[in-house]
DNA sequence: CCAGAGCCTTGACCCAGATCAATCCGGACC
DNA sequence: GGTCCGGATTGATCTGGGTCAAGGCTCTGG
């Protein structure tokens, strides 16, 4: 099943354009590029890196949907982020992963051997320049979600993370994003709840009251309608669209 | 007050070596930083910048604490960053502000102007690598917020700001960590709230007990004294003392 | 077809922290 | 000295979301 994708996945052509190095490399670049990289498959439920491991590549998601979380020694745990394809993973110039790293879905990454890679930043100002830009773009969202973690209420949380996913979905999908968006949820009802600070089961009811509410509508237990994304937003107590539409 | 400050404060013989962009700089890359340099003081309460607006300078703390906040607009805020004296503010290659900058006691920064520094920056490599460097700590440091905010409870949340502010304050000070740590809280009770995602109520309540509990020792409300940081650690519920000691 | 496993939903109850309200304390200013 | 004012504290009460528990779907495998 992911045989075609690794077919047809060179970094020159690659098929999403993965934003990490590739999209202003010329082609020498992209030859050094290739000369390190490499692609690996994890399936669903798998570790890709544990917290503190020593960490011999960088990359970035193909396809699938990885998470980054932490946990506490009694077991409370926390995402802390959301890798979808086209994210970058790593951390150049430093030693351990500082998160654990887990495949939700099944997920295929492209990896770069990581002193090869520093040795090409090195030598390559504009990789480090976009990488720069993507740092703070996570650093962006980071401090998003502490607005969300630390002030809103369940029912917010819940249209926060659903309008999200429904940006990031349609950010991938030539067509955009319209009014009405129609996606499947990547994550179980507990992931859901590790990355909102909540439990499943409060998950589990607020979804179950936005339904009611006709803010979504559920097609099963992943497949999810938003009739008008505007309300959904409203819900989630944003301020603004978060450039979403127009 | 500021004036001495001022005076001897400059970018080759900095008292604080700002770790922004000082640290490696050569003696000619320190003579393009100085040329497009300027101070700016601010007062206790006054806003440094709001969110939205036009930046067009980076640049650091010399002293003084300056917070990042967003607010909802029924007025719930939320602290995402708390900027200690040399911290780096700015996103270079972005255009406006994310969140609203506030000097929360006096502050003095050292600007940079923006065109200059970014440009600067496209001929010195190792500043947009140390930039990155600053970065991607940030973002540990939010991503570590994350679990306090949306996993912890409210006693776990007060002792984590404690020792981070502790650990922080041990970093500026020759002599360093100690097991014994005394300090001066630079936040009110309710900007801490807005960091933890807490009441002021709630947080006022919960020093108190620290303090019944003999894991703190308060002299007026903001003189703080840490018999035993290891146990304030284990308040923290850290499963490691986050390089504190040793 | 049934059994079992995973995941999800729903109900009943409880408690940590929010909310509302009444002081208190310490500095600045008259 | 007294008054004012902006924190900070403490108490009383309320409630959103956690906890515990009982099923319900749906897919897999026998």
């Amino acid at each position: 099943m992911n045989a075609p994708v690794l077919a047809q996945t060179r970094c020159g052509d690659c098929p999403i354009r993965h934003r990490a190095v590739c999209a202003r490399c010329n082609a020498e670049e992209l030859g050094e590029l290739d000369a390190i990289k490499y692609y690996r498959t994890y399936e669903a439920g798998q570790p890709i890196i544990w917290s503190g491991d020593a960490m011999n590549f960088v990359g970035s998601v193909v396809s699938g949907i990885a998470s980054l979380t932490q946990t506490m020694e009694d077991g409370r745990t926390q995402m802390v982020g959301l890798l979808l394809p086209s994210d970058f993973v790593g951390r150049p110039g430093r030693e351990g992963a500082a998160y654990d790293v887990v495949a939700t879905t099944d997920v295929v990454m492209c990896c770069f051997r990581k002193k090869p890679f520093e040795d090409l930043m090195e030598r390559t100002p504009h990789i480090a320049h976009r990488l720069l830009e993507m740092t703070l773009d996570e650093l962006d969202a980071a401090r998003e979600w502490m607005l969300v973690l630390g002030r809103k209420t369940a029912r917010e949380k819940i249209a926060s993370l659903l309008s999200i996913i429904a940006r990031r979905d349609a950010s991938l999908t030539p067509g955009g994003a319209t009014n009405r968006m129609v996606f499947d949820l990547p994550l179980t009802r507990e992931a859901m709840a590790d990355y909102l600070g909540l439990t499943l089961e409060t998950v589990s009811r607020q979804i179950s009251a936005l339904k009611r509410d006709g803010i979504i509508e559920l097609e099963g237990k992943r497949h999810v309608t938003v009739p008008d994304m505007r309300r959904l937003m409203e819900e989630a107590g944003d301020d603004s669209d978060g450039g979403f539409l127009g």
